[in-house]
DNA sequence: TCCCTTGGTTACCATTAGGTACCTATACCA
DNA sequence: TGGTATAGGTACCTAATGGTAACCAAGGGA
C-alpha cells in the first residue's frame, strides 16, 4: 500500500509531529557521538527546562529512538544512548541541519523585506 | 563563525520551528510538481482548515520559499509556486519523507510495547 | 433575487505546550 | 546539621496553536 502523505494518519505527518517538538532533534544530535548523562544534556542545550528534557527523553525512549540505562551509583547515574533506529533518523536529519546553516540567512532576508514592505 | 546548534538563535532550531508547524512540509511537497491553486491544495490536504492553509501559505511566502500570483479572473484565481529556495529545501526534506515511510511502523511498535508494559 | 464559486479575513473559543517553582530520594562533604 | 550533586515528579499558570463559524468582494447562472 502506497501512503498518501496528505492523509491524517500518514507516517510523514507523524514524524513531523515528532521532530517538530523543538527539542527532540537537538537531543538526537547531541547523542550522536555517544552516550550522554541527563545533566550533561541539560547543560549543553541552552534554554531547556528540566521538565522538557525529561519529557523529551521519555518520548524518544517510548518511540525506540534512544535507550535509558540507570546505574546504582551515588548519586544515581543515568545514561541515554541512540538506538540503531535513532542513528538512522539522525542520518537523514543531518542534511537538514546543513541546509539550515547554509540557507536560513536567506530566509531571514526574505522575512525582513516583507516586514519592510508591509503588504497591508 | 561556527554555529552552536544548541544556542537559541541557531538556524537549525529556527528551521525546525518552521517545518514543525504541521502543514508547511505538506504544502511544499504538493508544490513540487508545479504551481497549484489555493483550493486545489485545500482539497488535497486532508483536514486542513482554510485559515491554516492561508496562514501557512502566507508565512512560506514571507520566508521566500514560495511565491503567490493572483489573476484578475472571475472568480479570482491565485497560484502558488516554489521558489528555488523552496525547491532546495524540498530536496533535503525528501529523505525525511522516505525515512518516515520506511520506519514509522517501527516507532509505532516501540510505542505500543511501552504502552503495554506501562513502566511503573 | 438568491445562491454559487473563488480566495480570503476576522472573532471567538477550547486545547495544548511549555515555563516556573517546589517536592521527592540518596549519600557525599564540611 | 545543612548544603552539594544526581535524576527526576508534580502543581500551577499563561501564552500560543489551531479549530469553527461568520463575514467580505465580484460576477455568473437559475
Amino acid at each position: 500500500m502506497r501512503w498518501n502523505p496528505y492523509a491524517a494518519e500518514c507516517p510523514t505527518r507523524q514524524l513531523l509531529d515528532r521532530i517538530g517538538d523543538k527539542w527532540a532533534v537537538l537531543v538526537l544530535g547531541l547523542l550522536e557521538p555517544g552516550p550522554q548523562r541527563f545533566n550533561a544534556l541539560r547543560r549543553r542545550i541552552e534554554g531547556i527546562s528540566q521538565k522538557m528534557l525529561t519529557q523529551t527523553l521519555r518520548s524518544l525512549e517510548a518511540d525506540g529512538l534512544i535507550t535509558r540505562r540507570a546505574f546504582a551509583t551515588v548519586p544515581v547515574t543515568v545514561e541515554y544512548q541512540l538506538t540503531p533506529l535513532g542513528r538512522s533518523l539522525n542520518s537523514v536529519l543531518d542534511p537538514l541541519r546543513e541546509w539550515a546553516e547554509a540557507n536560513m540567512s536567506r530566509v531571514h532576508k526574505a522575512r525582513e523585506k516583507r516586514g519592510a514592505v508591509d503588504r497591508k
